[in-house]
DNA sequence: GCAAGGTC
């Protein structure tokens, strides 16, 4: 018998560490194997994996797109190998010696695949040890004590269940995206995908875009009327029942709304022939999964992707419960009091925290869904102070307080009132409403809860009548998806996991295929829609998830296996590959059209080909002609954002307006042409003597506008001397009579005519531009790296590396094994960056 | 370099 270890594996080092402190009553220590955490007490050991450590893929021989033909893929093996190698080695080390291994992995179908994977690492180093499986649905004492009293053993139907996803999203998605790609010859970073789930979703929203373009808006018009009592006003809509005895408020001929006016505003009086009090208990609302809490950021301001980024650093800073949940009940171990009064301390919550302990009973919401993985998304005992926070996270922070807070709170109750009346033979209806009893609304003020008022009235009662108005309206197309409703669109499509879904929104944007918030779909996102429509009308169908779900359930309960749902999978691939390989070139040429539009501004003023947005060399965009290096016609686009063609276009030129994307700094170019034209009419104006070469050849310090629309202070003698100081973007530049006394040059005042904001004395365009140099981040600085945040620069720090030049000559083996989390892979990437 | 799913 082995004196090794017991080894517990968990699905991240999160879990591992806390499922640790509960076993040893604390007492576990950290210690590091090949760079990983392993937590260590008695004879036990636990390390977090860091989710699947093992991938499949094609083998090495499949890997060039060009020598292999798509439709191979469909019957090539897959391998299985390592992703985190150094994870893998540390496993391997551990479990050479057990004496038993415990799989304590995520309890659902993923975290019961990694269970296995991490099994068949086990069984490569070690064939006896006895291998258990325990489940529990959260981190809590009690859950976790009585699931070690009683292992089980790994489901290894359910895991089998997640692999023949596995292998079925690789093989369609693979195959398919290498064809759509070499058939449009896009090769590079700008490849064409498809796959499961990234196609219903861009289908969705192609879908949108279509149904909006096909409307056809119809005119209609409706009728207001004041109505006053004493000297109380409100506002009242007309309405008429409709074929159905429906009420209707839009009058759809122009005649019926004009003779309907001509009624109403002729009427002195109007009597009241209905009222109606109702009160409505409005309950507070479920606690947050993933889907909801996204939503909830998305209406403060916050994109999917940020808001699952800034809370994914509060889970790790152990502020809040695990962000990715799909679970809307509080497990039984919840205790709403003991929560509360972790916040009875907290300036910003304390008072809202002891109003909600005074309630005589506390019972939380619960929502529709009850998972095993993890809690709901709720605030952890451990507070931060404001100080540790950013404003961001401060402000999503208490978003998930507040719902908490929510959650126990009382429900709140409206009083609805509601008055008809009658003027000369019309119908008017009010719709007022008050809340009488604010309820959870108190604590959490992120819903509406704004009241309209309409006065005590009485059945029989004579109002006044005091303004009339008829407003002309059209009805409006389906609006756009915005990021969440496609969220919450997905998860009711039953695509994606709540761990995905805003990633996949990410690589809609990062495959060209939709730009801009709320997103829209490119051209080439159309073409990929209606290529996919008509030869793989699966791999942009919700069906085939729902398919999928149905295979997996069955291999789950062994009436089917792995190998026949993988088999089935890949004949209907087969008869889908032979329509697609007939249409190939139709196919190509449909794509490559709609790369182009979606790259086309106009037609070039000097010869017939069209202009088009192009990457320089140093990755700033510009405008070029397509009939390049024939033509070499050329515009300049602003130096900072991505382009974004718009559908309006220049009455003059007849090319499309640009947008240039950049996030909070994004603003309309306009009509390059234009923009480039406005450059070349206006003169420079001489503001001084250039310090670099005044003295010598007598340049001057003149304000400039560049064709790029850009402005900047620059020397008369450019290109011989190119002294220049920036200026900014936006607002009217108007030179001040006030100089300064140690650049002699004039002080500079930005004004801003087309909005509110109040005037900005830049002062010294010299002065100015010092400061702004001190301001930046010293580009030796850690985080200057993409990639590198403030807590990795820290990590960094921590483990010796200082700054960039230091980051750059690290080995990454050897700084990898002292960083927490991150691998030799991802310490290359910072060092190719930082070049 | 392809997918989708874990996780960081």
């Amino acid at each position: 018998m082995s004196k090794g270890p017991e080894l517990i594996i968990t699905e991240k080092d999160n879990a591992a560490r806390r499922i640790a402190d509960i076993l040893s009553g604390e007492s576990a220590e950290a210690e590091r194997v090949n760079g990983v955490n392993v937590y260590k007490w008695g004879g036990k050991r636990c390390i977090g994996l860091s989710g699947h450590v093992v991938g499949v893929d094609f083998p090495p021989e499949y890997n060039d797109w060009r020598d292999v033909e798509p439709v191979e893929l469909i019957d090539a093996p897959i391998d299985k190998h390592p992703t985190q190698e150094n994870i893998v080695a540390a496993l391997r080390r551990l479990s050479r010696n057990a004496r038993r291994v415990v799989i304590a992995t995520d309890y659902d179908r993923e975290g019961e695949l990694i269970g296995k994977e991490a099994y068949e690492l086990v069984r490569e180093v070690n064939e006896e040890v006895p291998v258990d499986r325990v489940r529990f649905s959260s981190i809590t004492q009690r859950e976790v004590t009585e699931a070690f009293e009683n292992p089980d053993e790994l489901d290894f139907n359910l895991a089998a269940a997640g692999e023949a996803r596995q292998i079925v999203d690789l093989v369609w998605g693979a195959a398919l995206t290498r064809f759509l790609s070499l058939s449009a010859r896009q090769l590079g970073d700008d490849f064409i995908s498809v796959g499961r789930v990234q196609g219903p979703t861009l289908k969705l929203i192609v879908d949108r875009e279509r149904e909006i373009d096909a409307f056809d808006p119809e005119d209609y018009w409706e009728l207001f009327a004041d109505l006053e009592k004493g000297s109380e006003s409100f506002e009242a809509q007309y309405f008429y029942l409709d074929e159905d005895d429906n009420e209707a408020e839009r009058v759809w001929d122009g005649d019926d709304a004009e003779a309907a006016y001509e009624t109403l505003r002729g009427a002195e009086t109007a009597t009241v022939t209905s009222v109606r009090r109702r009160t409505r208990t409005d309950d507070p609302p479920a606690p947050f999964n993933t889907t909801q809490f996204i939503r909830a950021a998305g209406s403060i301001g916050y994109s999917a992707q940020r808001a699952m980024s800034i809370a994914e650093d509060l889970y790790t800073a152990g502020y809040m419960t695990y962000p990715r949940t799909d679970n809307t009940v509080y497990p039984e171990d919840l205790d709403p009091r003991e929560l509360l009064d972790a916040f009875t301390a907290n300036r910003t919550f304390a008072e809202d925290a002891e109003s909600l302990l005074d309630q005589e009973e506390i019972e939380p919401t619960a929502g529709d869904n009850e998972t095993t993985d993890h809690p709901p998304i709720h605030p952890t005992g451990e507070l931060p102070s404001r100080a540790d926070l950013t404003e961001d996270e401060w402000e999503v922070y208490e978003l998930v307080v507040r719902r908490f807070f929510a959650t126990v709170a009382e429900s709140a109750e409206w009083e609805h009132l509601r008055v008809v009346a009658d003027a000369a033979g019309l119908s008017l209806k009010a719709n007022g409403k008050r809340l009488v009893k604010e309820g959870y609304h108190a604590v959490y003020p992120y819903f509406n809860s704004s009241e309209s008022f309409v006065p005590d009235v009485e059945e029989g009662e004579e109002l006044a009548v005091t303004d009339t108005e008829m407003e002309a309206k059209q009805t409006q197309p389906p609006r756009r998806y915005g990021q969440s409703r496609l969220i919450e669109t997905m998860e009711q499509m039953g695509i994606g996991t709540k761990a995905t879904r805003h990633d996949v929104i990410q690589k809609l944007y990062d495959r060209n295929y939709i730009e801009s918030d709320p997103p829209r779909p490119t051209r080439l996102a159309r073409a990929v829609v209606e290529a996919s429509e008509e030869f793989a009308e699966l791999i942009v169908s919700e069906e085939m998830t729902a398919q999928l779900e149905e295979d997996m359930q069955a291999i789950t309960r062994g009436e089917t296996t792995l190998d026949d749902v993988t088999e089935e999978s890949r004949e209907i691939l087969e008869g889908v590959f032979e329509g697609l390989m007939e249409s190939g070139d139709e196919v190509g040429k449909h794509l490559q059209k709609s790369l182009k539009a979606d790259k086309t501004v106009g037609q070039c003023p000097e010869s017939d080909h069209d202009l088009v947005i192009r990457k320089s060399r140093h990755g700033s965009y510009f405008i070029g002609c397509d009939g390049y290096p024939d033509c070499t016609y050329t515009l300049p686009l602003p130096s900072t954002g991505k382009p974004l063609i718009l559908e309006e276009s220049c009455e003059e030129h007849d090319l499309n307006h640009v947008k240039m994307l950049a996030g909070r700094k994004t603003f309309v170019h306009g009509c390059p042409l234009c923009k480039a034209e406005e450059a070349d009419e206006e003169e420079d104006l001489v503001i001084g003597v250039c310090p670099e070469c005044g003295d010598e050849h007598g340049g001057e310090l003149a304000i400039k506008r560049l064709r790029s629309g850009s402005r900047l202070v620059g020397c008369t003698r450019y290109p011989d001397c190119d002294y220049s100081l920036p200026l900014p973007r936006r607002g009217d530049i108007e030179v001040t009579d006030e100089d300064c006394e140690e650049h002699d040059l004039p002080k500079i005042q930005i004004t801003y005519e087309d909005s509110d904001r109040e005037p900005w004395d830049l002062g010294c365009p010299i002065c100015n531009y010092r400061e702004y140099q001190a301001e930046q981040v010293d580009g030796s600085q850690l985080e200057s790296v993409t990639g590198i945040g403030e807590k990795t620069a820290e990590k960094l720090k921590a483990a010796g590396v200082e700054d960039v030049p230091s980051l750059k000559e690290a080995e990454p083996d050897a700084l990898a094994d002292l960083m927490d989390g991150v691998g030799p892979d991802t310490v290359r990437k910072w060092q190719t960056s930082a070049d």
